[in-house]
DNA sequence: CCGGGCACTGGGCAGACTGCCCAGTGAACG
DNA sequence: CGTTCACTGGGCAGTCTGCCCAGTGCCCGG
């Protein structure tokens, strides 16, 4: 477990640039294609990089508003809670957390007024005996990793 | 806005096989390889599909623990708070919110130890009155997005 | 009712990249 | 000292991409 700096480098490339493939890695990082090859497999048979999945904005999908809700949850109906908030395509995220709540969901809708309705699915369960919403204005630091990859990596700059 | 089925069955095929390119997809989608094309460049400059950028598991990278952090904030401070969360590498998100809180942020850290010194540092600083953490336990679902695009690409038809 | 515009099809082409293999080198290690 | 391991630099066949083009069915405005 752990990175090293190339690693880093690697996974900073692939960030700035997913379509890059290897060959060009290679030639950026100064170093030999079959390197770069090897360093990769290792990151993802590690599980350091899960995946290349699409990235999809809720937003342009026409789910503009994102939401934090915070649910209380009676005892014991956590698995049930688990399940029904599964099918619910809005729920994007949904975490068990110590703390004043149960649960930490992430939720999107299409409007303020839709938010309503969302809320409305994901508390009309009866093992949830309270939720707290808030809604998201601003997004100052979307989803990043960078930083901490650098950091894992042991500091390192920028290079293109 | 808005995508059809074609478009979300190419984001799913994507999502479950990120490696696949646009000539296997087209294979598997039954149509030609210039409409899969063609579907894929709107869909990115459409700001739907923002990126393929690698996704890392902060776990792997030595950074195991997962937090939410509700922080409250010196009313006019909130531009210097961002900056300064903006430079700690441990917090992965932040948003600002309604309700209780001003911002809420993800963090992660390398033991319930280590969180601390995380949360200090995040709370280290002028504008920041009051901070509620909530570490997470488990993650029933997983950020995902598919659920999401299958509703969207089967209600909006066209519009546009 | 007609002409365009549009998306899609099916095909072709050159260039680039991938996956895979291999021999050689240098450094770390038991 | 011999082995192991990561890395290098190179080669090869197969595949995919980016790009282009003609033809077709469909919807829309005139």
């Amino acid at each position: 477990m752990g990175i090293d700096r190339l690693d880093g480098r690697i996974i900073g490339l692939l960030a700035r640039e997913p379509r890059i493939g290897v060959l060009e890695m290679s030639r950026r990082l100064g170093v030999a294609r079959g390197t770069v090859q090897a360093r990769l497999d290792r990151l993802q048979s590690n599980g350091v990089i899960r995946g290349f999945g699409p990235e999809v904005d809720p937003a342009a999908l026409g789910y503009p508003v994102t939401a934090f809700a915070t649910l209380e949850i009676r005892q014991g109906q956590g698995a049930d809670v688990r399940a029904h908030l599964t099918t619910v395509p809005e729920v994007l995220e949904l975490h068990t957390t110590t703390g004043t709540g149960d649960m930490l969901c992430r939720l999107v809708a299409r409007s303020n007024a839709d938010l309503q309705r969302v809320i409305d699915r994901v508390v009309g369960f009866d093992g949830i005996v309270r939720a707290a919403t808030a809604i998201v204005m601003e997004n100052p630091v979307p989803l990043r990793i960078i930083p901490l990859v650098e950091q894992a990596a042991g500091n390192e700059g920028r290079r293109e």
